[in-house]
DNA sequence: CGTGAATTTGACTGACATCAACTCAGGTGG
DNA sequence: CCACCTGAGTTGATGTCAGTCAAATTCACG
């Protein structure tokens, strides 16, 4: 059974083929779709550097840390997060196997967001450098990670969209339809999953407070759109959920 | 006088390399500051291909186009947006003179937002296969590429930041203090500007209503921070503006 | 078990939205 | 030249959604 993967993570990509391909982390998800030849996925196999594990709550990257290398998740979940002045956080993201780390970083040479894991992870280091010498050579390759930033544009409009226009159901709604649809993009069951966040984290990133998602849950279990314990949850009604964040249903 | 340009902009330009050379369009800020050889200047304007003129209010590119071009601005003001399918539009971005727009499309051939001229402008268009030909051989110009892509990357985490964090007052100065300094980075005045889009607009991108912007500026005008007459504004007070941005002052 | 952290629930509050009335600038035509 | 019109912007009164504060409950883990 070969599935299509959304455009949003890996554009053409089957899941058969990167399970298959992952052979030393996830960075060749970047190229093999695209038909990259043996003698290619060599040369990328040897610029792609340690890997590394990263324990729970430990940091991968911080803020202001001078940029070398991007990360490919190959293992856990991470959540990357800005800091103002003020010292207030917002969690810009949160990143699962497959996705990569850093790419704010190219603009300044320093990483312009803090990068933690949320339960023990491992991620292969990829030097820029090295990477962008690939990238010159490798038309492929190039195309791919131009594509892979772009996504992470788009990804981020989406969340603009959400924190300037939805209401909290409506934005709780879309965070538990956006990490379904990623879960099934990698082959896990699309409807049960176990959030790697707290409640807080997830309150930050929507916007608000860990009140109200506490609130949102209960609604949303009372409604019987999810049945959830501790941070194992399950959608019962995907279709009213989708419906619910593209706003053409207000709520149950 | 030379001054650098802030790396939010083109890192490591100055305003007269860019005055000097903006010989055909402001795709050449992409690489300019890096040392491109005449030689290599005469091939990036080969690529450039038609200006075109944007009227006021017109379209550029539309959600759903199929992606086939860049546009580098060369004069005027755009606004880009999101749509949801219950059709509550959500500003992503303001974009002026010397800013690249399209770059969301890349990673799905088609556009994600669309692109609306403010005012009566002019753009190049920049057609990406025939880009993406030269990134492969020139270095230079490929590393800058991916700059401007990552600070796009940047922005949009400084937007959420602004949307999930910020109290109404804090997002209306930041927001006052980004035009600022990109008008300021361009040579124009930092604290006398044209805001070239509406109250509603401006409401819009900042997840606020219309009514709560006017009353911003009214507050304001009252504190003593600027100066309104219709779109024109003055900023009286910039340090306190950053400060009230920051978080470290909560107002006059 | 026992302790502290995370989460849930409830009561109250406040910031911003909504609704509505009004003002003003700029164009249009008599 | 000016009366009129229109749409953008302003201001005020009121409503509401989500925040804040506080207490209860459950969970994780030694």
């Amino acid at each position: 059974m070969i599935r299509e993967l959304p455009a949003l993570l890996i554009p053409g990509a089957t899941i058969e083929v990167l399970k298959a391909s992952c052979a030393s982390c996830s960075m060749h998800q970047l190229c093999l779709p695209m038909g990259l030849d043996n003698n290619d996925m060599e040369r990328l196999d040897e610029i792609i550097g340690r890997r590394r594990k990263v324990a729970r709550g430990a940091t991968l990257f911080r803020i202001g840390d001078s940029f070398q290398n991007l990360y490919a998740i190959r293992l856990g979940h991470f959540k990357t997060y800005q800091v103002n002045r003020a010292g207030a956080e917002q969690i810009t993201g949160f990143q699962m196997a497959g996705e990569l780390l850093g790419m704010d970083a190219i603009s300044a040479d320093q990483h312009h967001c803090s990068a933690i894991a949320l339960e023990d992870s491992e991620v292969c280091e990829i030097p820029f450098g090295t990477l962008q010498q690939l990238l010159g050579e490798m038309p492929t390759l190039l195309r791919h990670f131009h594509r892979m930033m772009s996504q992470e544009i788009t990804r981020e409009q989406s969340v603009m969209l959400l924190l300037g226009n939805m209401q909290a159901t409506q934005r709780f709604a879309a965070f538990l339809v956006n990490l379904s649809s990623r879960y099934e993009a990698r082959g896990y069951s699309p409807n049960t999953f176990q959030l790697r966040m707290s409640r807080e984290e997830i309150g930050n990133y929507l916007g608000l407070t860990i009140e109200s998602i506490s609130r949102l849950l209960s609604k949303f279990k009372k409604e019987g759109l999810v049945r959830v314990s501790n941070r194992e949850i399950e959608l019962l009604n995907p279709p009213l959920l989708k419906a619910i964040t593209a706003g053409t249903e207000t709520c149950a």
